[in-house]
DNA sequence: GTTCCACAGGAAAATATGGAGG
DNA sequence: CCTCCATATTTTCCTGTGGAAC
């Protein structure tokens, strides 16, 4: 019943992008001089998740090289990668040129100056989850430097520009911005029905079951395919021939605990602690949150510690967070309930 | 209005962690 | 094994904000 699985994971870029056309032709224009040896200006793209932002930048930049023989890509998730000198690092570890980087003799100058020797192709870097960098100087770095092009991609352009000091704010306001909104449902239905179309046997859905998955997934691209993938994938391993309407509410439920456990996992076990008590306990304050967790764990964080957890987590969408001053208080996300299969 | 207090989150100092080289 | 060094995390100290009680 899966005829090719790969067209079902997460991060595949389909050689043909629906409902994408202008955003791939704006980006596509931004990166063009870069095609000639010239440096290109900086992209900037930004939208919620599962918009395809980073789709679209990955199909773009492979296009460019299908095109033209000068052009490297390298591609840094900022998100596991996100100190400076990660980030570098990880750029560098692309072009080949880490050989003999050492942490302790090799300062970050230095890897500045490897980049900026890089006499290699022109490169397109491009900086995913830009917003997560703990120091977003590397961007400053890497604007300096012309033989890169750099494409950021970011849920919110004014999380990313708060971070920044403001002389880049000055030349990344400048540089070209691509707004991506969420998906309708008529269109995540037509992506559903291409990747289903490459993915998997003729017959294995219905058009009524990839519109409520479109439905469910509320313009989410990323949690639309991950409801097919896991609806295929327990199809396949019942042994069925087509996907029945339980299997696909099974899969809803387990896409979206997926993407949850992912994020869950990242987190240290005092944090889990607080995670669990919010959870447990509804809507709580900062002060009887902390109160509560120390209760609960020897060697206990302080309570601007735990501040600093709560404000990841909200970031993460983990926990939400309602009201700005002394009537804050925190509570779950309940992702089920705002869009039921 | 004014005052008070819990809160958010920045900055910097302190401490813990981890990897390389002895 | 230990030490050194950079990095990661936590603590301490702090400023500014807005809701609530007065």
């Amino acid at each position: 019943m899966i005829r090719d699985a790969r067209v079902l994971r997460a991060g595949f870029v389909p050689r043909e992008v629906e409902h994408r056309d202008a955003e791939v032709n704006h980006l596509s224009s931004v990166l063009e001089p870069i095609t000639n040896g010239e440096p290109a200006e900086t992209a900037i793209v930004t939208g919620p998740s599962g918009a395809g932002k980073t789709c679209i930048s990955k199909f773009v930049t492979e296009k460019l090289r299908e095109e033209v023989l000068d052009v490297e890509t390298t591609y840094v998730n900022c998100w596991r990668n996100y100190t400076r000198f990660r980030t570098l690092y990880q750029i560098l570890d692309d072009l080949g040129a880490t050989i003999d980087i050492h942490r302790q003799s090799t300062p970050h100058d230095e890897l500045i100056d490897r980049l900026q020797q890089h006499d290699g192709p022109r490169t397109v870097v491009i900086l995913d989850e830009a917003d997560q960098l703990e120091d977003p100087s590397v961007i400053y770095d890497l604007h300096d430097l012309p033989q890169f092009a750099i494409v950021c991609i970011a849920n919110k352009e004014e999380e990313l520009f708060s971070r920044v000091d403001d002389r880049l704010v000055s030349r990344l306001r400048s540089s070209e911005h691509i707004r991506m909104g969420k998906y309708h449902d008529n269109q995540l239905y037509d992506i559903l029905r291409a990747r289903s179309k490459w993915g998997l046997e003729k017959g294995v859905t219905s058009d009524d079951q990839l519109y409520r998955i479109a439905d469910a997934a509320a313009g989410d691209a990323r949690l639309a395919i991950g409801i097919l993938r896991a609806a295929a994938s327990k199809a396949d391993r019942k042994n069925c021939d087509r996907i029945t309407d339980d299997i696909l509410i099974d899969a809803a439920e387990d896409a979206r605990a997926q993407i949850k456990q992912k994020s869950l996992d990242s987190l240290t076990p005092h944090q889990r602690v607080v995670y669990d008590l919010v959870r447990d306990h509804g809507p709580l304050g900062p002060s009887e949150i902390h109160e509560r967790y120390l209760e609960e764990v020897d060697e206990p964080r302080t309570l601007r510690t735990v501040r600093t957890y709560l404000s990841k987590m909200t970031q993460y969408n983990l926990l939400e967070a309602e009201g700005t001053s002394r009537d804050r208080e925190y509570s779950l996300v309940d992702s089920a309930a705002a869009s039921p299969m």
